[in-house]
RNA sequence: GGGCGAAUACUCAAGCGGUCAACGAGGACAGAUUGUAAAUCUGUUGGCUACGCCUUCGAAGGUUCGAAUCCUUCUUCGCCCA
């Protein structure tokens, strides 16, 4: 990372289209000093993060390579009230135990895109710290006072959760506002934060913290919100397609994380490169140049995908997913060689079998499509054959096909293909 | 604590004793067309040992030849009163 030309991190931001709104005019100016703490908060409600969860990750790096010094705060107390925010109905309670397994597993994935050495490093810190030390009664004396219950109610995540939802809130998820400003305070008086980064949903709560240091520490503080960015049918990214996009390779193959941004349409992948990459401005312009006069060389998704597989999974990954890539979409999958077939089917879904699993008549693909989860039952599997969906190693096959011996690419593999860009492939031992 | 109302498949949403595996919309998936794109058109969307069978309509019981539909209890949620 280049620290020496500290960019403007607010003007790289609204180049990107990323910033949403920021508290004060006055945040230029304070920025002008490198060194600056800025935290942003992650919610332990999931195991492992998902690719919508890279944006505020990148935020803070992004931050980092300003020349300041990113905080990272885990929500393992505030993880287990549940934040009201841009959420429709009241949570559900988590477990402690569950909380920490997740804060856990999170942590090295903060490691792939943080700088944690150096004058600025990054820090991760947890507000079970010191909000598991707080008792109720000092709470409502020390913080509570400072809370107006008419702003609460006006506040629009409680609002439209009083009026418009035909769910209510819990005075727990009401209380969340306060922790959260609490948080805050805590890294203000600690460490020195002056600076909140959120998504465009934690703007009240940025500012209920911000209000929190003024009364108490008679300090400013400042918040900067992010856009949150949709595709370009207006749907989340990461969501939907087979299920969530996660970061970890246990849960998201990497070749799966890499086709997932080779997938974009058009118009995305082009907004993925300045939301999602470090590229300069002028590699982004140059990259969009090319892709327009030449969009079926997919320069845009290729390069978001090769940035993004690098940044989460390593260099040496994203080589394996593109050579895979490929191999699958690049012309006809019997010409692999052997080595290449036995490392494409390396990153590839779908059964480990043995020869015997082809008995004498060989497998009927309409099993082999649900064992390798190409399909989700023998129905589905069942239309998939009859609409033509289906290749194995290259050839359309239809309801009665059956996988033999004969037929297996290289003595071993069934490279199987549904529709058009869904791989697995069944391996049979020798 | 009292009164009223709601709970249906991924989501929204019909259904008011048999013709209901359950209308419709969205989403998702597949085919054609393309560029592993968008748009468009078509089809599919509980499962299976499949002209039949099995499991679903918040949960558990009950009435009936027969229930998603009626009754009882429970759970959760909303609204109103205290």
């Amino acid at each position: 990372m280049n620290l020496n030309a500290p960019t403007d991190f607010i003007a790289d931001l609204k180049w990107r289209g990323l910033l949403h709104q920021t508290t004060s005019d006055l945040l230029g100016g304070h920025l002008l000093t490198s060194g600056r703490l800025a935290y942003c908060g992650f919610d332990p409600t999931s195991d492992s993060l998902t690719v919508g969860n890279l944006l505020p990750i990148m935020m803070l790096a992004r931050w980092q390579q300003a020349g300041h010094r990113p905080i990272v705060l885990m929500g393992g107390a505030t993880g287990l009230i549940g934040d009201p925010s841009g959420k429709s109905a009241e949570r559900q309670v988590i477990s402690a135990e569950k909380v920490r397994h997740h804060i856990a597993r999170q942590r090295p994935i903060f490691a792939r895109v943080l700088d944690f050495t150096g004058s600025n490093a990054a820090s991760v810190v947890d507000n079970a710290e010191w909000l598991m030390k707080i008792g109720y009664i000092e709470m409502l004396r020390d913080v509570g006072k400072f809370f107006s219950v008419n702003q609460m109610v006006a506040r629009d995540s409680v609002a439209t959760r009083l009026t418009e939802r035909e769910q209510g809130i819990s005075y727990t998820e009401f209380s969340y506002m306060i922790l959260q400003a609490y948080d805050f305070l805590h890294l203000h008086r600690t460490a020195g934060c002056t600076v909140q980064i959120g998504g465009a949903d934690q703007w009240g709560n940025i500012c209920s913290g911000i209000d929190l240091i003024r009364r108490i520490s008679s300090a400013d503080a400042y918040g900067i919100t992010n856009q949150l960015v949709t595709k370009s049918d207006g749907t989340k990214i990461g969501k939907s397609e087979s299920g969530a996009i996660y970061l970890n390779a246990d849960r998201t193959s990497p070749y799966r994380f890499h086709q997932f941004w080779m997938n974009a349409a058009d118009d995305d992948a082009l907004k993925f490169l300045k939301w999602f990459t470090f590229l300069s401005h002028e590699k982004i312009e140059a990259i969009s140049l090319a892709h327009k006069s030449d969009p079926a060389a997919r320069l845009a998704q290729k390069t978001a995908a090769d940035e993004l597989t690098t940044m989460v999974h390593g260099e040496t990954e994203t080589q394996r997913a593109g050579l895979c890539a490929k191999a699958l979409f690049g012309g006809d999958i019997r010409d692999l060689d052997e080595q290449s077939a036995i490392d494409v089917a390396a990153d590839l879904p779908g059964p480990r079998l043995t020869r015997d699993a082809l008995a004498e008549s060989g497998k009927l693909v309409v099993d082999l499509l649900v064992e390798s989860a190409l399909a989700s039952s023998k129905r589905e599997a069942r239309e998939f054959l009859e609409t033509g969906a289906v290749q194995v190693n290259g050839e359309r096959v239809t309801l009665e096909s059956r996988v033999a011996a004969d037929s297996l690419l290289h003595g071993s593999f069934a490279f199987i293909r549904r529709g058009k860009r869904n791989w697995a492939v069944a391996e049979f031992a020798k």
